[in-house]
DNA sequence: CATTATGAGAAACTCCCAAT
DNA sequence: ATTGGGAGTTTCTCATAATG
């Protein structure tokens, strides 16, 4: 695809009307397109026929260099196409298509790329080429151009995005940690947590996925004592478990004198020591996944104490990914996670829309635009 | 049924280094 | 200084399974 794609149009005025569009791609209906049956390969090809057809024709003038700004880092959720503001879909068989947007929250003022002169470009702007497919003649059945807004009026709101967060740790903050004399980066518990909690030892009265109860939970200072500073120089097997993460959660069940069953390690609950209040993630990259929760938003977690992300403690085992070995532990209520640590940011995620086939039915053979 | 989550696996990007 | 190859990593794209 040309280079010139990437970049966005001299401004949001200049692009060429949906109307246009349509007509440039009416010639494509018909013509053959075989599909690979590799996702990934069909979908790239179906946005370079877009792209080549958009480039028959006199596209909109370009933006310079320094006149505008793309916000969203790495530019995620910018439409693949820029200079058009076009994202592609291709859309094959089944009975019901399921668009999936991602980074984006589709139907929404979020600015995209914000110029100079105070115009800008947002999610609302995209327009959405769907390239309906015949599998059985190999052709195109239909060029489709529908707005985010026409595609929610028509056929309901996307669904929630389901967004997968991650904290990026950096190599300063690794390096020291490592150079600490403890290796152990600590934070104290949360203000909520902080009057109630044990501070001294007493084997566990209930299992590991049982609901905590605020007067047993150990605090912080105490889970330093009695596992962080054993795990220092541990080695995952991760051979044992097939899973460092379970492994490392077996273990520290272990140290705090859990009873471990297999079947509860495999229970992927929120947080993985829910008794305990505690979230154990391993890194060995300087990204930590943090899966659905996160502590950059509270959200309730436990309903009946009314803790949150906030309250949870997390342990992050910092491991050496050639050796296993864990070289340095940060211990820290969620709060503090986000704060502290570079930043909580940095996620993926995509919203969902099913969008019935007998829609593209009607429009088998034409070229439109939000038709009514 | 509708909505949300997971998965496969290749494209796209990044980084490093050598050749022009 | 710029280009290009290669290796390695990340992101994307669509399908489909799981869940409510």
């Amino acid at each position: 695809m040309n280079k010139d794609f990437k970049t966005p149009p001299k401004s949001a005025k200049k692009l060429t009307q949906p109307e246009t569009l349509v007509q440039y791609f009416s010639e494509l209906v018909g013509q053959p397109f075989i599909l690979t049956g590799k996702t990934r390969t069909d979908g790239s090809n179906i946005r370079k026929l877009i792209a080549s057809t958009l480039e028959k024709h006199s596209l909109p003038e370009l933006a310079e260099q320094g006149e505008f700004e793309i916000v969203p880092p790495k530019a995620k959720g910018v439409p693949k196409i820029v200079r058009e503001f076009i994202d592609t879909y291709i859309v094959t068989s089944g009975t019901s298509y399921n668009l999936q947007v991602w980074n984006r929250i589709p139907a929404t003022e979020t600015l995209l790329i914000k110029y100079e002169s105070g115009e800008s470009l947002k999610c609302n702007d995209v327009r959405f080429v769907f390239v309906r497919i015949d599998t059985e003649k190999n052709v195109v059945a239909s060029v489709i151009i529908l707005t985010p807004e026409y595609i929610e009026q028509k056929f309901g709101k996307f669904g929630k995005p389901t967004i997968k967060h991650q904290l990026l740790i950096s190599g300063k903050v690794r390096k020291d940690i490592y150079g600490s004399e403890d290796k152990i980066l600590s934070f104290p518990d949360s203000k909520k947590l902080s009057y109630q909690i044990r501070h001294d030892y007493e084997p566990p009265k209930s299992g590991m996925v049982e609901e905590p109860d605020i007067k047993h939970l150990f605090s912080i200072g105490l889970l330093k004592k009695m596992v962080a500073e054993k795990l220092i120089g541990f080695k995952l097997d991760a051979a044992a478990t097939k899973n460092r993460g379970q492994a490392l959660e077996k273990k520290v069940l272990e140290l705090l004198g859990y009873e471990v069953n297999e079947n509860d390690l495999l229970y992927g609950a929120f947080p993985d020591i829910r008794n305990q209040l505690l979230e154990v993630k391993v890194q060995d990259s300087p990204t930590v996944d943090l899966g659905k929760f996160s502590p950059e938003k509270e959200e309730i977690v436990i309903e009946d104490s009314n803790l949150t992300t906030f309250d949870v403690r997390y342990l992050i085992a910092l491991t050496n990914p050639k050796t296993e070995i864990i070289e340095g532990i940060i211990l820290s209520p969620g709060e503090k996670l986000g704060e502290l640590f570079s930043y909580v940011s940095a996620e993926s995620y995509k919203c969902q829309r099913a969008i019935p086939m007998s829609f593209f039915e009607k429009y088998y053979g034409k070229s439109v635009f939000n038709p009514s």
